[in-house]
DNA sequence: CTTTTTGCAAATGATTTGCATTAAC
DNA sequence: GTTAATGCAAATCATTTGCAAAAAG
């Protein structure tokens, strides 16, 4: 896996399978990421997963992501903007296509912050969660 | 306290100080505010604060901030946007001036969803912390 | 006096630490 | 072979739950 290697991190089973796990599963919790990988693996040990969690977080391949009253989720660090929408009634947690974090360069910080990522996350209802939109009158 | 009589919640000792020290105190966690509570009142429980805070927060009084890494931090709830600035090496959450909650309000969110709030995050590092800034080259 | 809030104990859940074993390089 | 990563146990920290006692309205 070259992005490891280019970490540099060592490639272990394990990574690649956190790696793949958080590929297919866009905002996943430490719970889910180990199923996901026992099921590929067999036994890791939940450990192992805050372990790797932690090196992939450092070297930028994965980044968390704490929306209020979950546990922490991660999710690939593709070196984008953080833009997440979060439902408050399901706490689905989407991405954003993220056409203008150019738009938040001109944000006006505290004086002599150094700016070196901007995050902008959405509270609200999901589709399925709103209640008063009409396309999904009757699926609810 | 109108604040909470317009809640409305019963007005508790335990209630104001909590109140008091988010006023004097824009971001801090569960131990602080017991930390504080307690120098002011004696002796509360650690339960009594997360009662306390939650019920605040779901009065919309007090809001949540969770930023990577720290435990939950609590501040007063203005109605205004969340913007914050957060210092990766020292943790200090800042304010921002809020001008431009506008921007976002263009902002592209995933079809269906309802845009109740907008949280924007600035992560970098503070002044104190900026290695670069010659205002500090002599401070640190 | 009725209902809400607090205090306390205990359980649960998330996360960290330390060290021996194992695997990558 | 060396060094880094994993597995495991135990400790720590954050948070929730349930119920009895106390206080607010």
């Amino acid at each position: 896996m070259r992005q490891l290697r280019a970490a540099p991190l060592r490639v272990t089973a394990q990574r690649i399978a956190v790696l793949r796990a958080l590929q297919r599963n866009p905002h996943i919790d430490i719970t889910s990421v180990t199923d996901i990988v026992r099921s590929e693996l067999g036994a890791v040990s939940i450990q192992t997963m805050y372990d790797v969690l932690a090196a992939l977080t450092s070297a930028k391949l994965v980044r968390r992501v704490r929306p209020p009253g979950t546990p922490t989720l991660f999710e690939l660090d593709y070196g984008d903007a953080h833009q997440h929408a979060v439902c408050r009634a399901c706490g689905i947690v989407m991405d954003l296509s993220a056409p203008g974090s150019s738009h938040f360069s001109e944000l006006p910080a505290a004086p002599g912050f150094v700016v070196e990522e901007v995050e902008v996350t959405l509270h609200g209802l999901c589709q399925e969660c709103a209640p008063t939109s009409d396309a999904e009158q009757s699926a609810h």
